[in-house]
DNA sequence: AGGGCCCATCGCA
DNA sequence: TGCGATGGGCCCT
């Protein structure tokens, strides 16, 4: 992991989602990098070097990331990633991630008793996927999101997850948090990322398991199912996934449908894509 | 009721 | 074989 996230202009991201929706769009008749440049608006040297700055790939490897076969060879790799941590001898779920992200839970009713006098502070911070929202509580973060086209839009859709909760923008409050996330080097044991997640007992065993999952690696909806002894709830499993408030950090892009499609993904499936590319970049 | 699923089939190249 | 497409089952909010 050897890339410098503050290095890399803020409009990267911009270039790549164009060129990400555009391939997607023409994916079948496979356009060659120079068609892509010239569709984004770039000269072949200036995309080579916006990939290079954003993800650390050439626009070919990054490319041959995103290939459906790729994501079956992750799939392939990923296939027991689950048992691993059983064969390591650790004991929670979560405990593997555990070293850089300490979790609480916190049930909806449990929830709902507070919700009332509880004040959520917010703030809007660039990113590799584009300007994210934080949201965080004084024990930890509670929310990320990202913003295509209004930040008023980016605040509703995370205001409508905790009805009755007091969101205030504070900037200052979150900014360590935008900046330890996106920044995997800072993941460290010593100073753990604090989070909170609100669910249902299903819906938060899930994301802890989703806390599980390396990055650059990835698993499938099925998978996750079996691994909190439900092996029939995928399909559940589904949508509690597509529920997780806290984008990116519990990190419900690296899960794939069994074929290795990329099925959905609540901020994008452009965004899923560059999210799984660019992670691709970060492990070499 | 209705999903960011999954499996078995089937029909086509 | 390897695809799309389809139908039925499954389980949580």
């Amino acid at each position: 992991m050897l890339t410098r996230v503050t290095e890399q202009p803020c409009d990267d991201y911009a270039r790549v989602q164009e060129a990400l929706a555009f391939m997607t769009g023409k994916w079948r008749s496979h356009p060659g990098i120079d068609a892509i440049a010239a569709h984004v608006g770039l000269t072949p040297k200036q995309f080579h070097d916006v990939f290079r700055r954003w993800a650390g790939l050439s626009p070919k490897d990054f490319l041959a990331a995103l290939t459906l076969a790729q994501a079956r060879k992750l799939l392939r790799d990923g296939a027991n990633l689950f048992e691993t941590s059983l064969e390591l001898g650790l004991s929670g779920p979560s405990r593997l991630h555990d070293l850089f992200v300490t979790h609480e839970a916190l049930s909806p009713h449990e929830y709902r008793k507070g919700a009332a006098g509880l004040v959520l502070s917010y703030g809007f911070h660039p990113s590799p996927f584009g300007e994210a929202l934080v949201v965080t509580t004084p024990r930890g973060m509670a929310g990320l999101g990202f913003v295509d086209g209004a930040r008023a839009d980016a605040l509703a859709d995370m205001q409508a997850r905790w009805p009755g909760a007091h969101l205030v923008e504070d900037q200052e409050l979150t900014a360590p948090y935008a900046a330890r996330a996106f920044q995997p080097e800072l993941w460290q044991p010593e100073t753990p990322l604090r989070v909170v997640l609100i669910g249902t007992d299903f819906e938060v065993s899930v994301w802890e398991t989703l806390l599980t999952i390396p990055m650059g690696q990835a698993t499938t909806y099925g998978r996750i199912a079996s691994k909190i002894a439900r092996p029939k709830a995928a399909r559940a499993v589904g949508a509690a996934v597509g529920r997780n408030p806290i984008s990116f950090v519990v990190p419900c892009h690296r899960v794939l449908g069994q074929t290795g499609a990329l099925t959905g993904y609540h901020w994008g499936l452009t965004r899923k894509q560059a999210m799984l590319g660019w992670e691709a970049g970060q492990c070499r």
